[in-house]
RNA sequence: GCGGAUGUGGCGGAAUUGGCAGACGCACCAGACUUAGGAUCUGGCGAGUAACAUCGUGGAGGUUCGAGUCCUCUCAUCCGCACCA
């Protein structure tokens, strides 16, 4: 009688059943609440690693959970499918990106169909095919034509191995975050998406998201770096030159011994033009410039400046200050030049005790020495303004209002917010990608590409190897076209966009992914938007999560979507290490997924790796964990297959009337794990303890099953109860037993249980006696005691009696259906 | 340096509101069944003790009848940011 738990069989079966019946088919239904549940689809480079399959189990268990609990859930799937990666394992393997990258698409749609997610697979998507980078393209249109996106030269980073420049966010630590190579600062005219317009926003509407960690809010607010200062011009001694400056100190003007000046500040060559020192400064320029972003802006690098020979006027007092250059300061940040206070910030301090240049105390502290002489560091805290002529007195906070209001009133300045997030740099200049939808005409300019007239392309007969400027610039085929305005000759962005343009509104694809004239339709994504859960690990947490919210704002302005956050709630799941490391081919720990699917079976892997660890956390993988939880699902294999029969007649009754002592109590864990699930799933989305939860239930059914006399219908309630709550986790081996036990629709679709409240409800209950604090005794009784009754009940205990027989009670603390503390000396 | 997270048995991890520390699982030990066991079942499993007492949530203090949980200080690990004026 016993069948074998054959889970290759059963999970191809199942998988088969799901799909062709389109049990996972899902359309706008008004009738129903929607919910959009999205994992961050995968970058396809050929096979699923753990990671996938930890994100895919994730969202996998939402959904179904979500589905049971009568909601119209949206799960779709696709490829972020254009990159580098493609290109650059396409040149190693000799075949081209596409067929490598749709050859990858293909082994992982097989490998992710085996897992058996409940994806729509209708809704497929690769943004690497020309009826969905289309679109990529049209929103480079919408953008350009809002004016933001624009082209501009200027110093960017590029890494050289990858031949490309890379955005600001593609870089860490100076180094490219692909390849980790040294990126260069290159001079370059390329095309940017005017993020910082956004800044504010991107800022303010984080407090929107209560969903969304706050690790991963911090990281946003740190990188859009808002600061609050004033700007104000300096004239420059002996010149029609002004000398502009950013400060978040204006309470500190007065405390100004020099200016400083980045090397690569427009002003620098005009102000040394034709002075004695030129040569000299022209070379210390040259060097700044040659040396890298890292090696400039390591915390201990050495400061370095030099002496332009200039000086400025300091509007508020009239003093004469001497312009400097140094390497601490940034030319993309602020206005490139500083007014430089040392004694009252550290970097100026350092410089100025460096190069001999007073220290001018201008807020004065009982935590800081007042003379610029005594001090050891500068003092950045708080206290009142002296040497300050009418301001003195007065504190830090109200100097600055005050400081910025007065340089308003006499036109030197005003107040300004200022942020660290610059513009996104989207050009590559690689193959592999959506073409820039432009047009260069020599009467015309810079035209765009009518909308008619999309896709732009992407030719595959091309030689793509990198050779520092797109290859698409080699053929003639791709670059020459006519003028959409004037119809003469012209000429083809060559660039193409980054892939991160593409992933940044493929979650408004899925809703309507078929249209062909319009990227999505109004109807779908007013209906499905935004993205109710989004799960995906934590390194997008600035570079994604801040395009996807960037475009989606903009979508939203432009009147293409209704909802102004894409995500509203997120969940970043952690690693998943193998002997506390990441796994990586270079340390030889990979696990492989295939490989684990192929002993154990997608049910063992999805539940194991939920149940290792709660998802936000690292999780550690354990081959004999595997195991266990295989021995798990065979024990309810078994189990189930033992009642599967007998209890395909019996009928749960509405009301469980006399029940004995040991029915009651398997009641009473059904309904409690019932509830248990549910809460841990729904609110906590704790599935290591939720499976716990059913591993009890399973324990219990199972102490159960050795009775003698065994009342069915409580039998077959907490069977049904443990194969709907596990049906999420591991949902083919209860599709088969579920339907073993004569229950003919899928178990996909059934709703899911609730607990009855009158279940959980018990006669007696174990109260923990304690003396002072320690557990002395344990009592049962009968439940709703009143605090009194209860507190006699505990003092007549004859333990209890025993041991407090020569003290005196000081007092009893009693808490209701919990415990009883007896204070006793 | 700044900001954040984490720290609990041999291991992964529970403890939801200040109320029985160690749920559940792994590993391990013993037993049953068996020709056999790396299958399955039963039992044990923080330290300590003959048994109790006792000790025990990184460390030191504190609040409380009672602290893994709250407060102060401190250590370690991980992550993010780091000349942003």
């Amino acid at each position: 009688m016993d069948r074998r738990y054959d889970f290759k069989a059963i999970e191809a079966k199942w998988q088969n059943i799901w799909e062709e019946n389109s049990y996972f088919k899902v359309y706008e239904d008004k009738t129903k609440p929607k919910y959009y549940n999205l994992e961050m689809f995968p970058y396809p480079s050929g096979h699923l690693h753990m990671g996938h399959v930890r994100n895919y189990a994730i969202g996998d268990v939402v959904a179904r959970f979500k589905s049971m609990n009568g909601y119209n859930v949206l799960h779709p799937m696709g490829w972020d499918a254009f990159g580098l990666p493609a290109e650059n394992a396409a040149i190693q393997n000799k075949v081209h990106p596409a067929r490598w990258t749709y050859g990858n698409i293909e082994n992982m749609e097989r490998q992710l169909k085996g897992m058996g997610i409940s994806y729509d697979w209708d809704r497929e998507l690769a943004t690497c095919k020309p009826d969905y980078y289309k679109f990529t393209q049209w929103m480079f249109l919408k953008l350009f034509e809002n004016n933001l996106a624009y082209k501009k030269k200027s110093a960017v980073n590029w890494c050289p191995s990858c031949q490309t420049v890379l955005a600001n966010e593609q870089v860490v630590e100076g180094c490219c975050e692909r390849c980790e190579s040294e990126v260069d600062k290159k001079q370059l005219e390329q095309w940017f998406f005017k993020t910082t317009a956004y800044a504010q926003r991107l800022l303010d509407d984080l407090e929107k998201l209560p969903g969304w960690p706050e690790k991963v809010k911090t990281m946003q607010r740190n990188w859009i770096g808002r600061s609050e200062g004033c700007q104000f011009s300096l004239e420059i001694e002996g010149s029609e030159e002004t000398l502009s400056v950013y400060t978040t100190r204006p309470d500190t003007v007065f405390g100004v011994t020099y200016m400083v000046l980045a090397p690569e500040h427009p002003l620098v060559e005009k102000l040394v033009a034709g002075k004695a020192q030129e040569a000299k400064i022209q070379a210390f320029v040259k060097k700044m410039k040659s040396t890298s972003d890292i090696a400039r802006t390591a915390t201990d690098a050495e400061k370095e400046g030099i002496f332009t020979g200039a000086y400025a006027i300091n509007p508020m007092n009239g003093e004469k200050v001497p312009i400097w250059i140094a390497n601490y300061v940034l030319m993309d940040y602020g206005t490139g030049a500083i007014m430089a206070v040392p004694a009252h910030d550290q970097r100026d301090f350092e410089f100025a005790r460096k190069y001999d240049i007073p220290i001018r105390v201008v807020i004065k502290s009982p935590d800081s020495p007042a003379k610029g002489e005594e001090m050891l560091e500068a003092y950045a805290g708080d206290g009142v303004m002296v040497n300050s002529v009418e301001f003195d007195g007065i504190t830090v906070e109200e100097g600055q209002k005050r400081i910025i209001a007065y340089m308003e009133e006499h036109k030197i300045g005003q107040g300004t917010i200022n942020y660290r997030l610059r513009d996104w740099l989207i050009s590559r200049q690689r193959y592999w990608g959506a073409p820039i939808p432009i047009v260069y005409c020599p009467d015309c300019g810079i035209v765009p590409v009518p909308e008619k007239d999309l896709p732009v392309l992407l030719p595959e007969d091309i030689d793509f190897k990198p050779y520092g400027e797109s290859p698409l610039n080699q053929l003639e085929s791709f670059y020459k076209t006519t003028c959409p305005n004037c119809g003469k000759e012209a000429r083809r962005e060559a660039d193409t966009m980054d892939t991160f343009v593409c992933s940044s509104w493929y979650f408004d694809r899925f809703c309507s992914p078929h249209e062909s004239d319009i990227p999505f339709s109004w109807e779908a994504v007013d209906y499905w938007m935004p993205v109710d859960q989004y799960i995906g690990g934590v390194e997008h947490a600035i570079l994604h999560l801040m395009y996807a919210r960037f475009f989606t704002k903009f979508l939203y302005d432009i009147n293409m979507l209704s909802c102004e956050e894409p995500f509203t709630n997120l969940l970043t799941q952690g690693m998943v290490l193998k002997e506390g490391a990441k796994m990586s081919k270079s340390k030889g720990n990979v696990v492989s997924p295939e490989d684990i699917i192929g002993t154990y079976g997608a049910d063992t892997a999805r539940l194991f790796i939920l149940f290792a660890s709660p998802p936000e956390r690292d999780l550690e993988w354990s081959d004999q964990g595997v195991e266990g939880s295989y021995r798990f699902l065979n024990r309810v294999w078994r189990m189930v297959n033992e009642y599967a029969d007998i209890i395909k007649e019996v009928n749960i009754p509405d009301n469980f009337a006399q029940l004995d002592a040991d029915a009651c109590k398997l009641r009473f864990k059904t309904h409690a794990s019932i509830k248990k699930v549910s809460e841990d799933i729904e609110e906590r989305f704790n599935f290591n303890t939720a499976i716990s939860a059913i591993m009890e239930l399973s324990n219990a059914l199972n102490s159960y099953s050795d009775n003698e006399e065994q009342d069915l219908p409580v039998v077959k309630e907490a069977i049904n109860a443990l194969l709907l709550l596990l049906s999420p986790f591991s949902p083919h081996i209860c599709e088969e037993l579920w339907q073993l036990c004569g229950n003919e629709e899928a178990i996909c679709l059934q709703k899911w249980p609730t607990y009855d409240p009158d279940a959980l409800i018990q006669d007696e209950i174990e109260i923990v006696v304690q003396i002072s604090g320690k557990v002395r005794d344990r009592i049962t009784v009968a439940t709703g005691l009143a605090e009194e009754e209860l507190k006699q009940i505990a003092l007549a205990s004859p333990k209890i009696q025993q041991l407090i027989q020569d003290k005196t009670i000081v007092k009893t603390i009693v808490v209701p259906g919990k415990l009883v503390n007896i204070v006793a000396r």
